[in-house]
DNA sequence: GCCTTTATTATACATGCGTATAATAGTTTT
DNA sequence: AAAACTATTATACGCATGTATAATAAAGGC
């Protein structure tokens, strides 16, 4: 373990060849990490490429260029929340009510209510105006969240026999778990995340209410 | 009307003098304009003087250096939204429920909806987060939009002899409208703008059915 | 063990940035 | 009308940026 250098070379550890696939997911996740910090103005090729520990000169060999590599970053940001949507929602377990309960703490789980998180996640909304290329990633993950949303919410009124309107409602929980989210990240002290989640849930409860009564 | 220049003097109008006041509000203006339509990237100094239409050395003569502006515009920015809820739902007439169902539509004036809206919030949460000043102004401003909703719910409350949180539920129907507001300016073609009053009307009528039934 | 390949680095280049300073010109005062 | 004031511009400086190119070193094929 001991590194072996020559005096001149106390520049670090020697060169180490990567395959490409990992140092293009070291390079994304540098992006991704640096975005959540200190926002898009300072993810700049240097400092990513610093972050992932290698020269600058290496983005243009792997991406071609800078934009390149957001746009990648801000595919696995939002592919990385998809995921996780898809796996409580689609692949879960048990009654479409404890899986919709599960999906309203998602969003505050320690990894995504991170103070971090919404630097990358304005740096996305950020790009989905400016570049269509990310425009179309966008309404296509967003797309798809609302799929699962409404198909689970069918599932609901199927298992509890209501009558509703899955693909409007999932909408209107979505925008309330992303309002609720932001605000949040914008300002910690302004409510605790049980708060929010305890809002979800009296949506749905409300849902229910009308669903089953007046639907 | 024919400007009469010497064959030198062909670079534009005249200098013109203007008050210190006019002349910060202009500043102001063009940057929020490029905030909203590039996004801060290209909000630079040179960007937002050409918009403006002074020499980029002006900025410095009133507000110092970029940031103080940048900062400026953010609170503009805020101040004119909360100006707009306060003559809403405070100053205006006629009982809580209709205040409210005005309130709604709010986001979705074609001035808040505008494609070119989002990026300057989008910029401006970008600096809630890097910049404590900007965070302060956020909480000043965003503590008296839901103080303001709250006072409209408990009004509500009173008026329909309702039993309700006024407070959480002002959380929820921020959160509900920012969350709508937001999605339908990342991609305008997901729903039409009447969708999204809908849904916040049917929170509404969801929650006086709670509130005076089991609540 | 040499030789090809290519991942990686070091370096250079043009450009645009924010800031600073001095010159200029419009406005007001006297 | 002259002078003082200051808003405005023109220009420059140092620095960081994104991209490009050539040199270098690690890995694999023979």
């Amino acid at each position: 373990m001991v590194e072996e250098q020559s005096l001149e070379d106390d520049g670090g550890p020697p060169r180490r060849r990567l395959d490409a696939k990992r140092r293009r997911a070291e390079l994304v996740r540098a992006t991704i990490e640096i975005l959540a910090e200190a926002g898009p103005r300072e993810a700049t090729v240097r400092a990513i490429c610093a972050r992932a520990g290698v020269s600058h000169g290496l983005l243009r060999h792997y991406f071609g260029n800078h934009k390149t590599l957001v746009v990648s970053a801000c595919h696995r940001l939002a592919s990385d929340y998809d995921a996780e949507i898809s796996e409580i929602l689609d692949q879960g377990q048990g009654p479409a009510r404890a899986r919709l309960r599960r999906l309203f703490r998602l969003p505050f789980t320690p990894q995504w209510i991170d103070d971090r998180a919404l630097g990358a996640w304005v740096s996305y909304w950020s790009l989905v105006r400016s570049d269509e290329e990310v425009a179309a990633i966008h309404r296509d993950y967003y797309g798809r969240q609302r799929l699962r949303i409404a198909g689970t919410l069918r599932r609901l009124a199927k298992e509890e026999g209501l009558s509703l309107d899955a693909g409007a409602e999932a909408l209107a929980i979505t925008a309330l778990m992303d309002g609720l989210w932001l605000e949040h990240c914008l300002d910690s002290s302004g409510f605790a995340p049980e708060a929010a989640i305890a809002l979800c849930e009296a949506w749905l409860e409300r849902l229910t209410l009308a669903a089953s009564g007046g639907g």
